[in-house]
DNA sequence: TAGTGGTCTAGACCACCAT
DNA sequence: TGGTGGTCTAGACCACTAT
């Protein structure tokens, strides 16, 4: 009857496996945490070689339906809780606490354990885009650099680097010492003569790199937050530099600012 | 000579041809636009078969470094230009104009031709996170919902979607027209009564869904940032919510903000 | 050790694109 | 039409996880 062959009468059978596997899991009939039927028996059921099982299963994967584990199995991913953070980070009224407060509020009102570590502080010259923000001169000025990581029950959530001026932070805990102290970070600063007063924070999000993959133990596709954060003082002078780099599926950023005329 | 053979000695041959092509991006042997040698060749090239070849192609195109064309190639990928939208977009300096201001504004500057089309208008219950932004009950206030798309040189950058009340935008061009007239989205909303005076954003990022990629025309790879704004009035009310949604390749956000104390 | 996913082979045919 | 990527087969062996 038909006068010509249209795709819509063949469609690949890794698409058909995967859009039963995808009617199953969002129906429910494939709740959170159960394991899908194995490749092998995918293929045996639907009559097909495994490498098409396991195409259908590539794609669920790739639009973050299922997560693969190998010698395990495959199993339908869950919805993970999210973190809000805001402007309210650097709030006067939370600088008397730790500088990690809001991340340990957070966390700590989701019932999980917070944990920061700081795994690295070194002197170096600044990359061109921290000189940049800093308005310091890359050739004659040094910087610290300092790395933290944020943990919710071990799990890694987000990794911070921040960056500040030696000048500013020579002979202060900032510059040397993984403990900061009472009142912490902004305290430091501001007995250094820069009160943090207005921050300016540049947001994009990629696909993580391989080791960002590995080190904060991203499924497949899940991207990352990248949030620029620069710390400004009274006198309109950048002070510090704060890259977090970020899951997406399990942050969200919460910002609340004036419309200026 | 050694106890246990590590996998150290043998690598993936995938994996190896995944390094090689990489090295060649990245040294610039291969340059932006470039065509990689075909799987066919590769496969000969080295020596294995087609598909393992494909692998390593497809691990590439995973990270963005390539782009693949059914029937045409696969060609290096260059680096996008970025455009950058912060809070200026709804100051007053900028509402004499027309709303869209900042986006044209941005457009122009990078030499390309800006346009905003208005695809849809109608009038519907809120769903339930607009309801809940807007302070109003889903269940008896209905909302506008305008959806806005925005166009550079043709190229789908950003998706819009509006909804503001009813009964805030009865009898207006926002409800029921496509052109907006002088001054604009927000003077409209000024006219009614509703300055907007403080925003609220909050940014998250995910895959698209395959819906979005094919509209927006996502590559493979690159994430896609949503941003859920809401108006507030000089009464502390929020007046309309916008949920955009753009390729994270092309666009960051870049906020200025007071630490309130 | 049994069962799972990870990689690979050596073919085959189809769909798309440029010439 | 020739060359490209897209899908598929029917096997094979390796690496990982749980028991």
């Amino acid at each position: 009857m038909r006068e010509v062959a249209t795709n819509a009468d063949k469609e690949h059978a890794s698409r058909t496996i995967e859009r039963d596997l995808r009617r199953q899991v969002e129906s429910g009939a494939l709740a959170v945490g159960e394991k899908l039927p194995s490749e092998r028996a995918l293929a045996e059921q639907y009559g097909v070689a495994r490498n098409t099982a396991r195409e259908a299963i590539r794609l669920l994967a790739e639009q973050g339906l299922v997560t693969i584990r190998h010698g395990s199995g495959v199993t339908v991913r869950g919805k993970p809780r999210l973190m809000r953070f805001g402007a309210e980070r650097y709030a006067r009224t939370l600088r008397q606490e730790t500088w990690l407060s809001p991340f340990r509020a957070e966390v700590g009102r989701q019932g999980r354990e917070p944990r920061v570590d700081c795994t690295s502080i070194t002197r170096i010259a600044p990359p061109a885009d921290i000189a940049e923000r800093l308005l310091i001169d890359p050739e004659t000025e040094t910087v610290v650099r300092r790395e933290n990581w944020y943990y919710a029950d071990d799990e890694p959530m987000q990794v911070g680097v921040t960056y500040s001026p030696w000048s500013i932070v020579e002979g202060t805990p900032v510059a040397d010492s993984a403990k900061m102290g009472k009142g912490s970070l902004y305290a430091r600063f501001e007995e250094r003569g820069h009160a943090i007063t207005t921050i300016r924070e540049e947001v994009t999000a990629r696909m993580p790199t391989p080791d960002e993959a590995k080190g904060l133990r991203i499924p497949d596709a899940v991207p990352v937050l990248e949030v620029t954060h620069t710390g400004i003082d009274q006198d309109g002078m950048p002070f510090e530099v704060t890259i977090f780099t970020m899951r997406a599926d399990y942050n969200a950023l919460d910002y609340r600012m004036p419309v200026e005329d």
